[in-house]
DNA sequence: CTGTTAGCGCGTTCAC
DNA sequence: GTGAACGCGCTAACAG
């Protein structure tokens, strides 16, 4: 051995093979389970040993314990999954999903919770099955993903929904959709509107845009969509309208386009986001319908969403950060061998100058 | 035994115990190893006796293997980390690190690894050391990572650097954020404007606004906007200006009337974003200030922003989905353990309808 | 094609 | 305080 200044990347046939315990263990002229001790802290060790310990690491170039050992060791690996829709930047463009992220981040992240994004099953990601977590988290997911969750009950994995079916064994987080869609239908039915249209969000995993059909909502896998949709039948039985591709002003903006320019326009809409809404104003803008006096539209979110202005939109304010904290909480929960109860989130109808009384 | 229709949460002891490979081995009367090919499929198993396993599998409500078991096996955990600036919530907020993270994820994807999020180290959040993990992503990270960059080094996990001071060993996918900007200056430059401000984006962790000084510079740990601010001064050597908590158009707001209501007001501002840029013009609005007649602003991004018209931002369009995509496949050679080339992207200086001749 | 033998790297009993 | 042994659940070698 020559200087001790090297390190660096020193081409020694030492730096070849990686460290472990055993090696700093042995250097150290300890067992390796006194080194073990030494570098988690959990036990008594006199500092001398310590020093000895973390001097062979240094020494070794040892980093400290592998954390596959570990996540094998103890049986957790502190990660938890959440499978989320397709595309991360479809799911990322609607600000409700962020807000609900970061919730969620913020109450795993303090619980020393990673966040592992998984896709669903078949989009060619990562598998659901394979990967190394404690526990998943499922948000916005189709209906159809009971093959996987049975996989990870197998294997004792807790599993929260945020807005999914209720599925057996899996814990859920609510909002009522339904109740509150129903209320602003009730709104735009006390002000006397009759000619009422959707705009949803998207039905099936492949998003494609079209009419709104029985067919489609029969056979529809996302739970929110439908969810709301009942909530309008409740008031409006026979209403109809159009399912956009995503949620964002410019698929609104083509639904908006689609109902406004057909024979009977509506004189209300009921979209089913924000983001959405504000691309029905502009696709009404575009035909010269004033809003709210010729057409009124109500949203459901209430993001504050930029560009706006001068509409401050009548719209459903959903508790999104509450919402992944609620999640996020439970799982620490469950992870610690609780059982929590499920939580419901209620949305509140903020009335803004986006709807008004119907014209005949 | 009584009927077979259970299996729904029967309490036998059975179900006490998890089930591993060697339960299902046993079981089915074969060795651990060929139980174990049978479920990888990678070996020579006959489907005879593939099926017995799979019999037995299921007999046992066994998930299949381990994946906390696999990753130390295998010493590939299939997760790659990604470490972004503190808050989730703010990250999300810019397109472009969603558009980024969308072209990485696609990439990893592919792979079949999954995307951990993780915080900057000091955050409260998850060990930056504590994951297992393959690889790492640093995207708009501080300068002050070494410490953790060395420990990953220590443990042989190669790291990919987006945008960041250079490093040993970490393999670098960069912008020509300094030279992209000098030309979006010399523009302003040749146009006659000499009364130009910056607009940055946080040059701290803790991201407080306030002016732009020598010594915020100096101490500043973020790479991309330092460099930014550099090509700014490239063309005009003593550009001030106002540093904004964050990319929005909030902040841009915040920062606009700040610049916009002081004594010699600019003629042009370079903003580091689309999103401050797109405020910045509010603030102008917000005076009866005209852009670009009597205001000229320059982003950065080339995002599409809702909301932004009738303006058509002069901006430097960045390509990057393709950053994120490169970071990704990089990630994936280093894994197969080639040694990828750092990547340069440049930046595309379009003009639109914000910026003009100065009036003197 | 299948079984046997060794570990992967670590944490946790127990003794001393 | 410290050391010795054992096993977490699985898989990569080699035998047969």
């Amino acid at each position: 051995m020559e200087a001790g200044a090297s390190a660096t990347r020193a081409g020694g046939k030492n730096s070849a093979a990686r460290p472990n315990l055993a090696a700093v263990a042995a250097l150290a002229g300890v067992s390796a389970s006194t080194a073990s001790l030494a570098f988690s802290g959990a036990g008594p060790v006199s500092d001398a040993t310590r020093a000895k310990v973390l001097a062979a690491a240094e020494q070794l170039n040892y980093g400290g314990p592998d954390p596959r050992a570990q996540s094998l060791r103890r049986g957790r690996s502190g990660i938890v999954g959440v499978v989320m829709e397709d595309r991360l930047r479809e799911a990322f463009r609607d600000p409700m999903n962020v807000a609900m992220l970061d919730g969620l981040a913020d109450e795993l992240g303090t619980a020393g919770l990673g966040l592992l994004l998984l896709t669903e099953p078949g989009s060619g990601g990562p598998e659901l099955s394979l990967a190394p977590m404690d526990a998943v988290v499922l948000v916005g997911c189709s209906t159809q993903l009971d093959r996987s969750v049975v996989a990870l009950h197998q294997r004792g994995i807790p599993v929260v929904a945020i807005e999914a079916e209720p599925m057996v064994d899996v814990l859920a987080v609510d909002l009522d959709n339904r109740d509150a869609t129903a209320r602003a239908a009730r709104h735009l039915h006390e002000l006397g509107h009759t000619r009422v249209a959707l705009v949803t969000l998207p039905l099936e995993p492949t998003h494609p845009r079209g009419a709104l059909t029985e067919e489609r909502i029969a056979a529809s896998t996302a739970f929110t969509s439908r969810e709301r949709i009942r909530g309008a039948r409740d008031v409006f039985p026979a209403i109809g309208g159009v399912v956009a591709a995503g949620s964002s002003v410019e698929e609104g903006l083509i639904a908006g386009r689609e109902l406004l320019g057909s024979g009977d326009a509506p004189t209300a809409v009921i979209a089913q986001s924000d983001l959405l809404a504000l691309g029905v104003i502009r696709a009404a803008q575009e035909r010269g319908i004033r809003v709210p006096e010729e057409l009124s539209v109500v949203g459901f979110d209430g993001v504050r969403i930029e560009g706006a202005a001068p509409y401050e939109l009548t719209t459903l304010v959903q508790p999104a950060v509450e919402k992944g904290r609620a999640a996020g909480s439970a799982i620490v929960e469950l992870l610690a061998g609780q059982t929590p109860a499920p939580r419901a989130f209620t949305s509140e109808f903020r009335v803004g100058n986006t709807t008004g009384p119907a014209i005949s």
